[in-house]
DNA sequence: TTATCAATTGCAACATAGTTGCGTTTATGA
DNA sequence: TCATAAACGCAACTATGTTGCAATTGATAA
């Protein structure tokens, strides 16, 4: 049984032709990836409807979260870098609009949210222009 | 003249009833709005399209800023606690949904994004309980 | 292995955010 | 006041994401 098995039978979710295909697209990819890319790069045809069902079983599981919107869209990815409260950062390049994960820095708050807030993810994100955007 | 004809003089843009009616929302909502609030908020019947083209235009000018993605729609705010390079964080419940501006937490990042990359702003939600919802 | 049955899928219709083309109106400055 | 470029209203369009329903399929038990 492979990875992207044992983690579907982990969480309790069926292992069905796409869920596999859509999970081993997250574990090759190795960055934050969107439905449309998705359905790009899946070799089996996945219907649109059935991609974000996937995404959405996954994210209850949480087999992966939300990194960010890019604009109109959610990016997903597998948390990697993550601990339990806090995600790493992503930097989005306002030129091309690629996004970078940043899983060297470390980002600290200083001060608290207030009496009776519950902090359970802190997500980062820095905008600017990448190595290619910025010469 | 007052501060919201004064700031549309400064950054070059027309005057127009739209565009006050938007602005004084903004100054005084004294919290982030989205497109649709505006609509609600405001006196005088804007246009959908209108409005976009405001916020866009504002946008521009930097007048306002995105603060985050709430869902699938964009929500605004005049630049307030907020320096050149990093805004304040937001606070977003998963149980009501409301969103707090977290003016009084800083956030530091250590470590830089790697070589070339230019940052210009770094942007903080943080997700969680807010107090009602944490009871 | 085969039968069963709830979970999942595909499809189509829908919902909602945001953009754009175009003809009309309006703010500005001469 | 007038001329003009910018902004607006409207309607049509694009794109992301969701949902109802009938058909399919994966897990489990016989
Ligand atoms: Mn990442
Ligand atoms: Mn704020
Ligand atoms: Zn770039
Ligand atoms: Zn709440």
């Amino acid at each position: 049984m492979d990875r992207a098995q044992s983690i579907l039978r982990e969480n309790g979710l069926k292992a069905t032709k796409g869920r596999l295909e859509v999970l081993k697209l997250f574990i090759g990819a190795g960055r934050p990836i969107a439905q449309k890319e998705i359905m790009a790069m899946a070799r089996l045809k996945l219907d649109r409807a059935s991609v974000y069902r996937v995404l959405n079983a996954f994210l209850e599981a949480g087999i992966i979260h939300k990194a960010y919107m890019d604009g109109r869209h959610a990016v997903f990815e597998l948390p990697d870098s993550c601990g339990e409260d806090h995600c790493h950062p992503h930097f989005s390049c306002r030129g091309c609009g690629a996004t970078t994960c940043l899983k060297g820095m470390k980002v600290y708050s200083e001060g608290s949210p207030g009496k009776g807030f519950t902090m359970e993810r802190q997500k980062v994100l820095i905008e600017g222009l990448c190595p290619r955007c910025s010469s």
